[in-house]
DNA sequence: ACGGATTTGTTCGTATGTATA
DNA sequence: CTATACATACGAACAAATCCG
């Protein structure tokens, strides 16, 4: 046998079964065909059929179930088109799934120095602090922190529901119209991946977003960690000449 | 001494430290005072203090030279207003940086199926391809990828200058009036990372774009890997009741 | 409840091309 | 040029999970 490695082997066949899919062949859901199968009509061997079924996982094209077999994804890739402000509820429900919390933490504490400069407190005011992880179909998708200025809440409040800003609305009479966000990423953190059941290998998306309400004061400044081989954002970029 | 562990104490220091730069008490580009000396400020041991500096310096707030002293970070993060669409060379011009660029690769290659998808090509056309790292001021900030479809470029063309938009727009006659971008984030590449001089722990920022001319053709397929550490990209989300 | 068939997961051995010192 | 390490490729055997009669 004569090699030609200017391209690897694996990388044609990473090819081939992305085009069947692009093209039809191969539908969202369907099973491939079994391995030693499918590594004879592609004339290859299982072994680097195997490779390029290894990256594809990693690239969440299709999904492995040992003793079952291989199946393309459905892209279940959360995706939101992030110029529009909406609650992360409403973009796990837009995906078809069945949003769902875990509150870790809710409370009253002191601020740190970066919701002092975000949300431009005086150091003796607390903020109320919420710690939960979003999940979808019962898998966790988001940690979620949000911090509001606890001189904007009444004595006894509490968060209601799942949407931070419906329960503010309805709660506390507080209406937010727009959000500064910022996207940035780390590679790992040790306690939030964990909560999330990150290896050690997925990053984090983070969305850091100051919300401000009609008369433009700042009332929640929120850190959302999120998955990012389940998560994408989308934005809309405009020319200006 | 009675210790108190219910937040560890380098956790203050590094609070202390931050509310000294957000409240201008330190300012950017300025030295710290030597390790001893600050310690002693702090009321903490020298470790303690080296364990918060260690985590500044992890995050970017502050650089660390050996035998120097310790700095004040410029914050030198490039933070792009990303619904404007703007050419990278703008984006590093911005931060008053002067911006390079190393070309890696053009020429005129077969499309991967990523490229058919999103320009909606034939299989027989070929795409001019440009991949290339920008730099400000000589350090790696950015990889591109760029993609367009060969027909519609004129049979010599080369690109000319640092910016695609321009050189598109000049040596092409092709007006890019939006684009569709998709933030993702991964975690290592190992030729992509290698050419930024990115550690194995610092992510990559992608985004990847479609833009498309004012008669909505979609003419040119970009990748962006961007080092983590250098950039975040803000979008200002509005509420849609 | 059991066993056999199917399928993915794991590990070994061997060989060849590529890169580096 | 040689030596060495590494990535790529193939084949084969067995383990583990699943399904079905």
């Amino acid at each position: 046998m004569d090699y030609n490695y200017q391209t690897p082997r694996y990388l044609h066949v990473i090819e081939q079964i992305k085009t069947k899919i692009n093209e039809g062949e191969l539908e969202p859901g369907e099973r491939l065909p079994s391995e030693t199968e499918f590594a004879k009509v592609l004339h290859v061997s299982r072994n680097t059929l195997r490779e390029a079924l290894r990256i594809l996982e990693e690239e969440n094209v299709i999904i492995r179930k040992h003793g079952i077999g291989t199946f393309v994804n459905k892209k279940p890739v959360f995706s939101g088109g992030i110029e529009e402000l909406f609650s992360i509820t409403d973009m796990i429900k837009r995906e078809g799934k069945t949003p769902g919390t875990d509150v870790l933490f809710t409370g009253y504490v002191d601020p740190h120095s970066d919701d002092i400069t975000e949300l431009l407190l005086d150091k003796t005011e607390k903020v109320y602090l919420v710690k939960r992880v979003r999940t979808a179909d019962q898998e966790p998708l988001v940690y979620c922190i949000d911090k509001i200025p606890a001189n904007l809440l009444s004595e006894g409040y509490e968060l209601h529901g799942e949407s931070m800003l419906t329960s503010l609305h309805e709660d506390a009479s507080i209406t937010i119209s727009y959000a500064k966000a910022d996207i940035k990423t780390i590679g790992y953190h040790k306690e939030i991946s964990e909560i999330l059941k990150c290896d050690s290998d997925i990053p984090l998306l983070i969305l850091k977003q100051v919300h401000y309400d009609l008369a433009d004061n700042p009332v929640l400044y929120s850190l959302n960690f999120f998955r990012s081989d389940q998560v994408s954002f989308n934005v809309f970029r405009k020319r200006i000449f």
